[in-house]
RNA sequence: GUGGGUGUAGCUCAGCAGGCUAGAGCACCAGAUUGUGGCUCUGGGGGUCGUGGGUUCAAGUCCCAUCAUCCACCCCA
């Protein structure tokens, strides 16, 4: 073999495509009837809308972008998340001038250069969505919703919601300051990662999973008590929402997500069965990151949910998906002579909209037929040559071994009839 | 970037304290009085034992390196 896959992507093979395909079934019904539309955005962009997106401190840009120079030494960089590209849509492509809230989805391969792992890969899958527009918590509460609807559609069980606010840029000013407050006499408690978060960004001191950390952190200001009124009834109405809808979640004040966009409202929707990595989404609330990436101020939510862990999960809890029905029709030759007629009856069977094959590996009559059980085949029409000089054919139901005779140029009429 | 486990046929694995032409099950292909499948039986093809060094009379088996893979940390989907 000359070579093997690149570290941390994979094929998806016949037998595991359905379950994609599946999936991206659900995905889309699930759009439709949420009033999302699609949008298909390039997989590589230039290298800065990353940076500025989503932020030149977090772990995504500083170690794990798939960068590099074109032939016109411009920088770019195979994406790493779907919610920037989207933005540098909605701007370049003035979606802000048409009717508001714009509503989009999307699907697609991202890319991270982590180390491999259990539900974590270089080429990886995700579903996402975004609303542009409104500052409506009614919306926070609707994407959530909707994200944990798709989950129950598939069957998945065992989720947990979690939901946390982590304010306006003015309520994380007050945060910074009361957290380094709290934590500068306990400098010396904390994991060395986390004395780097003191300055750089101490609300991931919340985050750690370090023991001593969270023991250093039990009693810190959290997101919450730092809100200002407007995040903090913003936040009462989301939750309002998502009880009116019946939906359990669990505030989870420590929730701080990774990238550096999110203000008001962030969620994570965590799984037990799929081992460390358990998040199989997230997202939140991104007021600035429009104006960031220098269009007009304009309020955003979204989410992204992780595809390979959505069906890792569904493989975990045994969850089955439609495979690939088997063909209607295998056509079996029996003798040189027939092959041009068989061959001839083929294409008719597939012209009347069924999915018929025949043996291109020149086997025998039998091997034949075991080729066609095993490919599933409803029935088979078997073209021998005796029966070819009476003009008929044999059609054979598979399933129950019953076998006529049929008019050779009424066999696709016949099995049309059958099919239904 | 750090740490640990694993690498023998397409797949799941055996291979004992280094020693004869490297095995099994499944899968694949072909037969079982020559024109009929899903069961059974028989036979067959297929392996640079991840790769490169080293130790040894002799290495799949021991040592080193390297690559790949899995799992975990970090972080995230």
């Amino acid at each position: 073999m000359l070579t093997t896959r690149p570290r941390g992507t994979n094929d998806i093979l016949p037998g595991d495509v359905e379950k994609w395909q599946y999936l991206e079934g659900q995905i889309c019904r699930i759009c439709s009837e949420y009033g999302f539309s699609e949008i298909r955005t390039p997989i590589f962009e230039h290298t800065e809308l990353f940076l500025r997106g989503v932020g030149d401190t977090t772990d995504i840009v500083e170690k794990e972008m798939y960068t590099f120079n074109d032939r016109g030494e411009r920088s770019i960089t195979l994406r790493p998340e779907g919610t920037a590209p989207v933005v540098r849509a909605y701007l370049e492509d003035r979606l802000y001038a048409g009717p508001q809230p714009v509503k989009l989805f999307y699907t697609g391969p991202m890319f991270r250069y982590d180390r491999p792992q259990s539900g974590r890969f270089r080429q990886f899958h995700q579903f996402g969505v975004e609303v542009f527009g409104s500052h409506d918590p009614a919306v926070d509460a609707e994407v959530m919703a909707m994200a944990m609807d798709l989950f129950a559609r598939l069957g998945l069980r065992n989720l947990e919601l979690r939901v946390n606010s982590v304010g306006c840029p003015a309520c994380r000013i007050v945060l910074r300051r009361r957290l380094q407050d709290f934590f500068r006499p306990r400098l010396d408690n904390l994991c060395k990662n986390c004395r780097d978060r003191f300055e750089k960004n101490p609300m991931r001191i919340l985050d750690c999973k370090e023991k001593r950390c969270k023991e250093a952190g039990a009693g810190a200001p959290t997101t919450i008590d730092c809100l200002c009124d407007g995040c903090a009834g913003h936040f009462e109405q989301v939750k309002k929402h998502l009880d009116l809808l019946n939906l359990s979640y669990i505030v989870d004040s420590c929730l701080v997500r990774g990238l550096d966009y999110y203000t008001h409202t962030a969620f994570e929707i965590m799984a037990s069965d799929i081992g460390a990595q358990s998040s199989i989404g997230g997202g939140g609330r991104y007021n600035r990151l429009v104006e960031t990436c220098g269009g007009p101020p304009t309020p955003g939510i979204g989410y992204a949910l992780g595809m390979e862990r959505i069906i890792l999960l569904m493989e975990r809890q045994g969850i089955e998906t439609p495979g690939t029905p088997g063909k209607d029709v295998f056509v079996v030759t029996a003798g040189q002579a027939t092959s041009t007629e068989a061959f001839k009856l083929l294409f008719g069977l597939r012209s009347a909209g069924l999915s018929a094959d025949k043996d291109y590996m020149n086997r025998s009559l039998k091997a034949q037929m075991k080729y066609a059980a095993k490919a599933g085949a409803r029935f088979a029409v078997i073209v021998g040559e005796e029966e070819l000089k009476q003009g008929v054919a044999l059609v054979r139901d598979m399933s129950t071994g019953a076998q006529e005779a049929v008019v050779f140029g009424g066999i696709v009429e016949y099995l049309c009839l059958k099919q239904l």
